[in-house]
DNA sequence: TGGTGATTGTTGACATGTAAACAATCCAGT
DNA sequence: ACTGGATTGTTTACATGTCAACAATCACCA
């Protein structure tokens, strides 16, 4: 039995890679139900939940790999169940400033020891060591694939 | 310096995680532009391609990780521009076999060689045994996200 | 001051995704 | 043969995502 044709084995690696986390996606859906979150709406709160003096909807954006206009509609969603609130951005009168109220910060703070503990229970037998180290590849896969597509396609 | 909590580590590999998987996923929405194709329905040229005779649409759903409902309209669109084909399934009343058609062959194999180059470009310096044990990794994860998910939500 | 080019959030059209409900059909056990 | 339970694909409603176009505003420079 010969070596296997490395390109096979980095293209069956990646469809793992986007299987993996499509997985682990889909059950975070289940996960964040009880809180009557969706995933998307999760990871809102939770850059809002490190920005005390919130955020712009392009800056949601570009932290979240979602275009702008997915953010209007999920920000208007936030608000309306009252989790998060528009000001006026202060110096800049085209943008707003989206902010967690209240009870978007209690419900910040009561989600997150449950979502730390899960993340942990995902990670089972595999070592911090090798979670790290994992990192490390993924952040290459990253340099690598926007290199490539600027490349390809340019900036815009 | 103290060790870094392992909590902290293994929930920011699991966001950086998913974040890359996004990042792949979206620069190769660009892609495969250049076939009038979108990732998802690339992906399913590409299983039917290695399934000479064919797939049901819930089968497509399962191994695409998606619910059957969102096949139907994929399979439409791919139907719609000809690359793929519904038949009656044999021996199913109820089922389609899905298949390529001709042109959605050639379309196939046109694109595979740019496909496995494409991914090899994307791993850049990290080598093959890296690869290998990042696949590790992953089978192990997604083993504890099913796990977990299955005891906490039921199987359905 | 005025003009030019970039950036902000929104909108509309559409693709992709989930979930529940449905009719048709299959299947297993009686 | 029949009944009950599971599975197939579709439909509907809705969330999430992209993209192009738009008006308002900003930032900079002549």
């Amino acid at each position: 039995m010969h070596e296997v044709q490395s390109s096979t084995v980095k293209y069956e690696a990646l469809l793992r890679l986007l299987r993996t986390a499509d997985s682990i996606w889909n059950s975070s859906r289940g996960f964040f139900q009880q809180w009557d979150l969706s995933p998307a709406q999760f990871n809102i709160l939770n850059l809002l939940g490190g920005s005390p003096d919130g955020m712009g909807q392009s800056e949601l954006g570009r932290k979240l790999l979602t275009h702008r206009s997915n953010v209007t509609g999920l920000v208007d969603r936030l608000e309306a169940k009252g989790w998060v609130k528009r000001h006026p951005c202060e110096g800049d009168r085209r943008a707003w400033r989206v902010e967690l109220t209240e009870s978007g910060k209690d419900l910040w703070q009561t989600i997150l020891p449950h979502y730390t503990a899960a993340a942990e229970g995902v990670w089972g037998t595999v070592t911090q060591g090798q979670a790290r180290e994992l990192v490390g590849i993924l952040a290459e896969l990253e340099r690598n694939t926007l290199e490539w597509s600027a490349k390809t396609q340019g900036d815009e």
